[in-house]
RNA sequence: UGCGGCGUAGAGCAGUUUGGUAGCUCGUUGGGCUCAUAACCCAAAGGUCGUCGGUUCAAAUCCGAUCGCCGCCA
């Protein structure tokens, strides 16, 4: 999805997920944070900004190179395989990513080059001795107080650390110390949230120390450019897929290329396990290449199950195809997205998923429709009846101070109270419905108020739908549907996403519209 | 050891900054309505706000101690 450089940067919005570790195949936490970049892109997208949407995988290290090998298969095979399960799993849950960033292609090789040229230039790399513990799975160098009685890190304690002692190519991060503290000093709403950001700067209170940016005996990576004995460290490159990722399919693989309309990145959306990375050594080597950092770090959660960690040694790994395959995509969505504060821990537990799908997506709002749309269909023909809601009308008021509420939410990454304003519209339409009782003032013969009444609800459907439709774009486009549209929120590209810009607005619904006749758009879910 | 967070009805959370009758969602129970996907609307039950002590006319909210859980410390 390319568009001429028109826009002024402020019409733009790149955001990422991180590149995942294809050393297994996805799990829940990659779709979650995978879910959260999607419904944001849609978002941007229905407020008319220009969006570019990355996600993608990282290919290198130790770890895949040895996980290949216990396959009996070349890395660069088991990672074309561990990426079309990706692909797979984000068709599945209805994700649309404009990029898609592999770290072992040719041409983030040269993105990498030349920005490793730059980051050497400027004398920011030097050659070090470097001895300690590492942790193959972790791809870091440990602390001995760090390590178990067996030598595992606490992160994985069923895998041996090993002892290294070598030489190692350093990246002087020590450097950018106080630039560091003064770019969060200056802005702190850079790390969200609030919780994590004082983890980072209690950590950068410390003090910064270089890190190791190459690894001896490692085939499976890039050759270090000055030093063929070495390979650049996996993080150091894998950060970099953000940049090769802007470049449009036919450029030329530069770094001008690749900032030319982007950057900076508006948003990185990671999991609390990465934040060090993406708030400490990537602004660091970016400032190092002469380049602007990115705008915002949002850092989020882990998922549980049923309170419990989740993990293969556990065995209640909580398995995202059957997922999605026995719910469906919204229902997946709309539960992580509604049920955990983006940024907080969350728990997966079958009952409550259930429940709540039930309750907010089938009864209040689909089953809002389904009562309303049957009495259009009963008392004015099936058309959206040609009737003006007066400004007073307690649900025209509602519905009207929901855009505020929603774009607001979204814009602070809440996706929770998003979900909670657009639920309370539904809510209060269903009150208002029970209150004014259309079906008694159309045995009264008050044809005009019953139209009125309708009106404001259906018009109330749709706008809760239509906000909904960055984390529910199925439900949402079944709703247009039977209110007679012809939209599709699934695929939704800028050029259709313009044409909805204003239905965020009261009174969008145009009379005389001829509405489908009524059939649930979120079926009922039972505990498998 | 250090720094930080959390502990409130069966579950998930808000309220703690600026003390003053303990609130929201789901679930449970009863009633209402009949347009609807046994749905929706109303109401009720259910909590000595981790524990102990202090300040105060009054504390979930302030102070001290204590127990438990979690995060960060390359």
């Amino acid at each position: 999805m390319t568009t001429p450089a028109l826009n002024t940067v402020s019409d733009t919005f790149a955001l990422t997920t991180p590149l995942y570790y294809v050393n297994g195949r996805p799990h829940i936490g990659s779709a979650y944070t995978t879910m959260a970049a999607d419904a944001l892109a849609r978002f941007y997208r229905l407020r008319g900004r220009s969006v570019l949407s990355i996600t993608g995988t990282d290919e290198h290290g130790q770890k895949i190179e040895r996980t290949a090998q216990s396959r009996n298969i070349a890395p660069q095979l088991h990672c074309d395989e561990m990426v079309g399960e990706f692909n797979r799993l984000w068709e599945k849950l209805n994700i649309q990513y404009d990029r898609f960033s592999r770290t072992t292609t040719p041409r983030h090789h040269l993105i990498v080059k030349e920005f490793f040229q730059r980051v050497w230039d400027k004398g920011d790399i030097y050659l070090g001795e470097q001895q300690g513990w590492y942790c193959v799975a972790c791809e870091e160098f440990k602390e001995e107080r760090d390590l178990t009685e067996e030598k595992c890190c606490t992160t994985h304690p069923n895998q041996k650390a090993e002892w290294r002692d070598e030489s190692n190519y350093f990246f002087r991060l020590s450097s950018y110390q106080e630039r560091l503290e003064e770019l969060y000093s200056a802005h702190p709403e850079m790390i969200q949230p609030e919780s994590r950001r004082n983890e980072v700067l209690s950590f950068m209170k410390q003090g910064l120390q270089d890190f190791s940016i190459s690894r001896v005996n490692l085939a499976w990576g890039f050759p270090f450019p000055t030093d063929p004995d070495h390979t650049i460290y996996v993080w150091f490159d894998a950060l970099l897929g953000y940049v090769t990722a802007l470049l449009d399919p036919d450029d030329e693989p530069t770094l001008d290329n690749a900032l030319k309309r982007w950057w900076p990145i508006d948003l990185h959306i990671i999991g609390k396990d990465i934040s060090r990375f993406h708030a400490l050594y990537w602004p660091a080597m970016l400032m190092s290449a002469g380049l602007e950092v990115t705008q915002k770090l949002f850092i989020h959660g882990f998922l549980t199950k049923d309170g419990l960690k989740m993990g293969k040694s556990t065995g209640n790994a909580l398995d995202a195809f059957e997922l999605t395959d026995r719910y469906q995509s919204d229902a997946v969505r709309y539960y992580f997205l509604k049920e955990v504060e983006f940024g907080r821990d969350g728990d997966f537990n079958e009952t409550r998923f259930v429940n709540v799908l039930n309750a907010d997506l089938a009864n209040d709002l689909g089953n809002l429709l389904n009562r309303t749309l049957r009495m259009a269909h009963k008392y004015c023909e099936g058309k959206v009846p040609a009737v003006a809601i007066p400004d007073s009308d307690a649900l025209r008021s509602r519905g009207e101070a929901l855009e505020g509420q929603v774009v607001n939410a979204y814009k602070n990454v809440a996706f929770h109270e998003a979900c909670g304003a657009v639920l309370g519209l539904a809510q209060a339409g269903n009150k208002y419905l029970d209150e004014r009782a259309p079906w008694t003032k159309y045995k009264e013969g008050k044809q005009e108020i019953v139209e009125e009444i309708l009106y404001a609800v259906l018009e109330s459907v749709r706008l809760a739908a239509y906000w909904l439709s960055p984390i529910t774009p199925t439900l949402s486009g079944a709703i247009y549907k039977q209110l007679g549209y012809d939209v599709s929120f699934s695929n939704l590209k800028e050029e259709a996403a313009i044409t909805l810009n204003n239905h965020g607005q009261w009174g969008i619904l145009s009379a005389g519209q001829i509405m489908e006749k009524p059939q649930p758009v979120f079926q009922k879910l039972e505990l498998a």
